[in-house]
Order: structure tokens, then C-alpha cells, then sequence
DNA sequence: TTCTGCGATGAATGCGCATTCAATATCATG
DNA sequence: CATGATATTGAATGCGCATTCATCGCAGAA
């Protein structure tokens, strides 16, 4: 089959002009007339063309320092997680709001993050976020010499020529830790991540911090891996011992959820007469009538918003700085956590 | 900052040999001589070479019909929704599997698909996957003389040059008036999406036969948009009116759970004591100990496998045909869905 | 030894476009 | 009407690579 494309020069010669002047109708800002203008976009409608991107991006290599594809590379793990689905939605809506095309790798594990970045690097993208994971040393490096800027969302990094917009996990742990001895418990476990995990260890600190004030430590500490099924096998395990706790922090609403399942419907413990109960991320289904599950919320339609702005800028003007922005989180009083008769309140510990 | 790139020209230099060496020592297949090639390996090592797929892509463009770009455009709708959170990372494990790259965009409405397909060709995709949404007769067309393969998820077409792959909505709907008739049901209900959806249709379509075949129909009908918001209220307004249905078939399992924490934790119902209820797709949450939702199970693990493949072939091969692939979903029997006690069954209606 | 054939190699070319550079057209001003 | 200034235009070029074409060299055949 003979289909060669429609290019630049078979509308020039339907128009009567130049390659030269079809390049300049498509590009926002060339001098050209307008009566030529629109002769040759009539003539590209009639014969159904489009820029090659492709093309296009070879073209401008010259420009600056490297070429401008039009497209972010972003390298996420674990897309099931609703979290993660819920955050590659926005990140998507607002790049393409912003006109960048998103070129999306799903990885397994951090270790397979360098290679992802690799290929997508054979794509020439103009700049790189990742979710949820680090990059190496070595391929930091890579990117600063390349000029790829890099933006870790719900990572952090000080290396410079790395961005990074997160949640202050700390704080969060800290307000979920507020709550619950607020509410009179002294018996509290924490559910989180391994220890690997920058997340998890973040909120866990600012977790134990708040309860040492109080000469508390958790009771118990499980360990998942931010999926329903690890949530309410920590779940059943925290209260298979025999120290039972009366109240537990979970590094995720999902994990959250598991334990809220487990014990509640597979254990017929109630939430939160016997347990209070608290998660972090606010995801939709923490609001679902029967779980109105109390948590930490990240503001993530901002920090997208901001990830992605701060992106693009440094994408288009390479003299801008990365930095870290880290964003507060906010408590979300629903019914997992046992609310304290205002009046005699404040008398606990 | 001067920061040109590596190019295969200062690998060919560090290597002593051509650019045309350099070209081939990339290539799997190209004539070469071993210890040639591994030098120019060493040599790009050094430098940290990597070949631009950009301008790979540019000068294939002549080798056949059009060039390949190594992309595969993905245009999805609702991607916070779980389930296509879930269908999005498996399409991106399995694409990357094969070595294809996802350029994914994300559209609010079915109005926006042409738009988006149009932005994606311009990065010369090799093939589109388009997630529950169809495409315009103008579209298809372009995508037909263009020599782009396009794949429809969820949604099947008849044209030719496009596949699909679908899950059998009739019988599923079939499937699901079944269960409820077999449990005595005879006051059911349907909440599905809006009569533009193919999907919803069918679901309904295939129940309202199997319920005719005794001669009864829905007693109320509902529509959503599938979140579970709207699953709730659909829910709500269900038992708002004096007909009150023994029984609800939801056309998603997400709006499924929406009528569950409806009927369950706001009107304090028992299900399935007081009234039935059965989803579809089986997404994750279906399962977990406190919905024990009973549904139709899309196996979209195979699903997915047959859409990439399919897809594939024909990238690679532009003489495969498209086809329609349909698969059967199966019943999951969990707790939602009244059980008849054996023995004494039968005598329903 | 000479000839044939094939693997290996490099020079040259073009993919489709944006951009530079030089040439021309148009305009306002004196 | 002349003149410089400005707005348009087209020809030519190169982005980085794969591929074609013409050589070259070498091994095995005669």
C-alpha cells in the first residue's frame, strides 16, 4: 500500500506557496500574512493535513539546547492504587490543559525506574515526573546534564535540578496522632509501609513524635504495602494478639479500609466504640456512607496543579530553579475515630 | 548552555568507524561484524549514547506506508473511575511488554475523542486503543487511509479497520435476570447509564429479555453516570418511590456499591434480606468482607492480552484483519444476591 | 593462483519540518 | 515622487538517523 503521508509541501503546492509559508501558517507568531495564512490552512483542510510532530521536533533540535517534543514522560508505580489512578487523571488533564502530551511508564518496583527513564529519554521528552518513587544518582545526573527537568511527586530529593511536591507527612502524622489521643486513646498502632518507604517512615515519625511527647509509643506496628488486601491483613494480625489496640493510624486510606473491613465485618469489632480508626489521602471511597473514614487529606488537585506549573516552567525558561514544595494536610473529622463529650474533654491522659 | 546532545556521529568518532556503523550496531538484524559492533557498544557506553528515537522515527518514514514511532496512542474517559484505572495499567504492562510506548490522553466526553485523536496523530502513533468511546465515521476514515490500526476497548464497532474487543453485555444482563429470577425475585430494578451508552444498553437489553421470558420488566429504572455517586442516589431515589424493587441489577459495580452504602447505611435496608442486588465487572472492592458484592466478572486480564495483541499484528503486519472479539463474563456468587434454599426451589414467580 | 560470492563497510541521501538569509513587496513619511 | 523602514516570502539548510548503493576484502571454489 502506497499511503504516503500528506506533508508541508503537498500544501504549498495546493496553495501556491512555499513549504516555507505552510511552516510559518502552523507556527503561532511567524510573520506571515494573513490572507496567506489562511489560503494555505484552507488548502491543508481540504487535503486533511497536520504537522508531523515527529518532524517538527527534529527540526527545532538546533533551537536551544535540545529539542522540544512536546512530551512529558511520567513513570508511575502502581496505577491500580485509586490513589495513583486518581492522581495520573489530573496530572494528564493538566498537562494537556497546558498543551504537553503525557508518555506514560508503568514500573514495578524503584529499581525499575532508571530503565523507564532510559526509554523514555530515547523519546527526547522535555521533562519527566515521577510518582511515588526516586531516581538514582546516576541517572539525576543524566537529566541535569541533558537538561531534563525532573519532578518527584510524593517524593522528596534536595538534589539539585530536581523538583519535588509532596505532603508534609510529618505534620499529618503528627494531626492523626493529635486526634486520637485527643480522643482518649493511649493504646494506638500504627499500619504502614516498609521501612524502605520514605512515605511511610515520614508520617510514622511525626506519628511517634506526637505520641512521645506523651510518653506513648505504638503498641503494635504492622507493615503493608498500600493495597487493600496488606490493610486488613494487618488488620486481623493487630488483633489476633493479645495486646490489643484501641485506636490505629494507617499510612493510607486504603490500608485504612482494609482494617476498617477486617475488623468490622470479620471480626465484629465496632468502629469506633472499640477502635477508633484513622487513615491518610481522603481517596472517595473514605467517604462512603459506611466507612466515613476520618483522615489526613492531601490537597492533591493543588499540588498537580502545582506540580505540573512548576514543570512547565522550568521546560520552558532553563533558568528556572527547582525546589521542593511541600503542601499541608488537613484533618477530615468523619466516624471512624471516637468523638470525646465536649464539656469533660481535655482531662485525658 | 551549550549542551548538544550525543549523536551517533560522536560515536562514530570515539569508536573510529562510520555513522552508518554506529546506525547498524543499533540495529537487531543489520549487517555488522561482531567485534565492530561491540566496539561502537563501548564506545556509546563511554558517552552515554543512546539513539533518538525521534530521528529514528523520521528516517524509517519511507521504509513503508508511514513511520513507526514505537507510540500507541491510548485515549481514555474517566480514568479516576477503579475500573479503568485498573484496564489503563494493564494496557500500559502489556504494551511495554511488547516494547510500545503509551502516549495517553485523557477526554471528559465522547465529543472529545476526534480531538484527541487528532493531537495524538500528529505524533505519528503506530496505533490508538480508545477506551469506552467510539469514533466519529470522519475519524475512522482518517485512521483507514492513514494505515493507523485503531482498537476499541469496551465499546465494538462494525467498520473495518476497527477491532474491538468487548465483554458480552447481553449475556451479562442475561446472566444477572437470571440469578434474580432463580432467587424468586420478581419486583426488579435497573440503574444503568444514559440511553447513548452502548454498554449500559446491552446490560440492559440482555436483562429485560431474560425478565420478558417470564413475562415481567423492570419495575423501576435509574440512570447514572458510573461513580459511585451517582450509584447512591440512583439508590436513594429507588426506595424514595412506593414501588419499592425486591431486587436491583446495577450496570457497574461502582454504582453497585453506591446503591449498597445507600440502601445498607442510610435507609438501613438488609441486603439481600430485603432486597437483592448485583453489579458487574468485579472490580477489587466487590470483593472486600464488608460488600461481598455479587456481580458479573469481566475477565479483563484477558481481555487486555487480546486487545494488545490484536493490536499489535496489525501494527506490525498491516495485512491482519480487524476483528470483533467478544468474551463471556461469568457470575460471581457472593452475598448480595438472596440464596434459595435448595430443596424448595423452584416454585418462585 | 585466479575467480566468484558474500559479509562488512562508508559515503551519500532523505525523512518533514522550522529557521536563517537574502530578496522583494508594501507602506508611511518628507 | 523618493526613500528608508518594515512586513512577507522563498530557497536553502540541517536536525539525527536508517538505508541504499557502491566498494572492499576475504574465504572458498575452481
Amino acid at each position: 500500500m502506497k499511503r504516503r503521508s500528506i506533508t508541508s509541501y503537498d500544501v504549498a503546492r495546493a496553495a501556491g506557496v512555499s513549504q516555507s509559508a505552510v511552516s510559518r501558517a502552523f507556527s503561532p507568531g511567524a510573520s506571515i500574512a494573513d490572507a496567506t495564512r489562511k489560503k494555505v490552512l484552507r488548502a491543508a483542510q481540504e487535503l486533511g493535513y497536520q504537522p508531523n510532530a515527529i518532524a517538527r521536533s527534529m527540526s527545532t533540535a538546533r533551537k536551544d539546547d535540545h529539542q522540544k517534543s512536546g512530551m512529558v514522560g511520567v513513570i508511575v508505580t502502581r496505577l491500580e492504587d485509586p490513589f495513583f489512578a486518581h492522581t495520573i487523571a489530573h496530572f494528564s488533564r493538566n498537562l494537556q490543559a497546558q498543551g504537553w502530551h503525557m508518555l506514560l511508564f508503568t514500573v514495578d518496583s524503584q529499581a525499575q525506574v532508571d530503565d523507564a527513564l532510559n526509554a523514555l529519554m530515547q523519546y527526547q521528552i522535555d521533562g519527566v515526573i515521577i510518582l511515588s518513587a526516586l531516581l538514582s544518582n546516576h541517572m539525576t545526573k543524566v537529566c541535569r546534564s541533558k537538561g531534563i527537568p525532573v519532578m518527584l511527586y510524593n517524593r522528596s530529593a534536595a538534589e539539585s535540578g530536581v523538583s519535588s511536591v509532596v505532603i508534609d507527612n510529618r505534620e499529618g502524622g503528627r494531626l492523626a496522632a493529635d486526634l486520637l489521643r485527643e480522643a482518649g486513646h493511649d493504646r494506638i498502632a500504627f499500619v504502614g509501609a516498609d521501612t524502605e518507604d520514605e512515605t511511610s517512615r515520614e508520617r510514622r515519625a511525626g506519628f511517634e513524635e506526637r505520641l512521645r511527647a506523651d510518653g506513648l509509643s505504638p503498641v503494635q506496628v504492622e507493615t503493608g504495602d498500600y493495597t487493600f488486601v496488606s490493610g486488613r491483613e494487618a488488620g486481623l494480625r493487630l488483633f489476633a494478639r493479645s495486646e490489643r489496640p484501641d485506636a490505629v493510624f494507617c499510612a493510607s486510606d486504603v490500608m485504612a479500609l482494609g482494617v476498617l473491613h477486617a475488623v468490622r465485618f470479620e471480626l465484629g469489632l465496632r468502629v469506633p466504640q472499640d477502635l477508633s480508626l484513622i487513615g491518610f489521602d481522603d481517596i472517595p471511597s473514605a467517604a462512603w456512607p459506611g466507612h466515613l473514614l476520618t483522615t489526613i487529606r492531601q490537597p492533591i488537585r493543588r499540588m498537580i496543579r502545582e506540580a505540573v506549573d512548576m514543570l512547565v516552567e522550568r521546560m520552558e525558561n532553563s533558568e528556572a530553579e527547582a525546589k521542593i514544595t511541600r503542601f499541608p494536610g488537613s484533618l477530615i473529622l468523619r466516624d471512624t475515630v471516637r468523638r470525646i463529650d465536649t464539656g469533660q474533654t481535655k482531662n485525658e491522659t
